[in-house]
DNA sequence: AGCTATTTATAACT
DNA sequence: TAGTTATAAATAGCT
């Protein structure tokens, strides 16, 4: 992108590879951060300038995507990494807790509490996904009764067809003088 | 960059959601090893995945580039503060995390998503509720706008009556003989 | 720091 | 799931 393509190597000239430092790491954090926001992603960036500058991206605390990360793909941690301080665990508490309240907050958004500081914005926006929920969970119900009526159906048939073929064998007991039960196998829910 | 322009929030399609991560994760980690490149950054990228599974560029060794972060910009840990009552803390999470985890299944509900393990029942009940939240946010709208509504029925009066004032005014001064600027307290707003 | 000509990235579609 | 294409974005080289 730009006026001339450009070979991936490092850029010699220093004044270019600073401005080039400039401008794609602000592209970086700004990728970085849309990602997370669009697909609900957590991602962590860590960026040092040459100079030995340090540039970060977080979508959550730092700390806890990093222990995220040592205990989902670093080596099982040796017990110096283990015992982390106080510190780290509160924070990791507080940042839980801070989650947890948020999706309370949207828990009784969602149910219609809560909304004296909502905007007209947020409010349509929060009464087009109800809407949307509402319509979800009706088209589940559609599916499972009509999966139920064909189930139904089918039972319907096969007692049916048992039906017959116990009339049949009964008439031909009545036809050789003997009169059996065979009426009361009629499945007594199809009588309501 | 595509189609369309997109709205910087979470993609609600799960689907399109899902593709739109696959790629623009591609993108960010191309980009991210490009700038370690170009410019002899040192740099490390993690990206969880909603799925919990794990992407990672690192320019150079992860751990050394996590360890240069803890240095430079995490708390110099403390010793005294190490190690201590690890397990209680671990509970603490634990205990935080499930709660949060009921949450987000309670919220995936609301959302109308991860239906296929409810029976009728609970499908009715969540509907019943989406419902009544649905009906509470349209009254709130609707109380908003008639707040509005009389508040700017009052502002009109109120302008109106201004008007009227400064009309009388000007012709008092007018009959006088004196003509004054007293026009001029005509609210400019009104007049675009 | 801004400004475009270009190159890239990617959203919607297949 | 993997390609294709029309568009939106990023950015290289200038000023």
């Amino acid at each position: 992108m730009g006026r001339g393509k450009v070979e991936l190597k490092r850029i010699e000239n220093p004044t270019t590879r600073q401005v080039t430092f400039s401008k794609r790491r602000n592209g970086l954090l700004k990728k970085a951060f849309e990602l997370s926001i669009l697909c609900d992603a957590e991602i962590a960036l860590l960026i040092f300038s040459p100079a030995g500058k340090v540039y970060q991206y977080a979508s959550h605390d730092m700390d806890r995507i990093i222990g995220r990360y040592r205990r989902e793909v670093g080596l099982p941690e040796s017990d110096s990494l283990r015992c982390r301080t106080v510190e780290f665990w509160r924070n990791e508490i507080e940042e839980t807790k801070r989650t947890t309240e948020n999706l309370e907050r949207r828990l009784r958004h969602l149910s219609g509490e809560d909304l004296l500081r909502l905007g007209m914005k947020e409010l349509k926006q929060l009464e087009r996904q109800l809407k949307i929920g509402v319509e979800r969970i009706r088209s589940k119900k559609h599916r499972d009764l009509q999966e139920e009526n064909t189930r139904l159906h089918k039972e319907v048939k096969l007692l049916d067809d048992q039906l017959h073929d116990s009339a049949a064998a009964a008439s031909a007991s009545a036809t050789s003088g003997l009169i059996l039960g065979s009426v009361n196998a009629f499945p007594s829910f199809l009588l309501g």
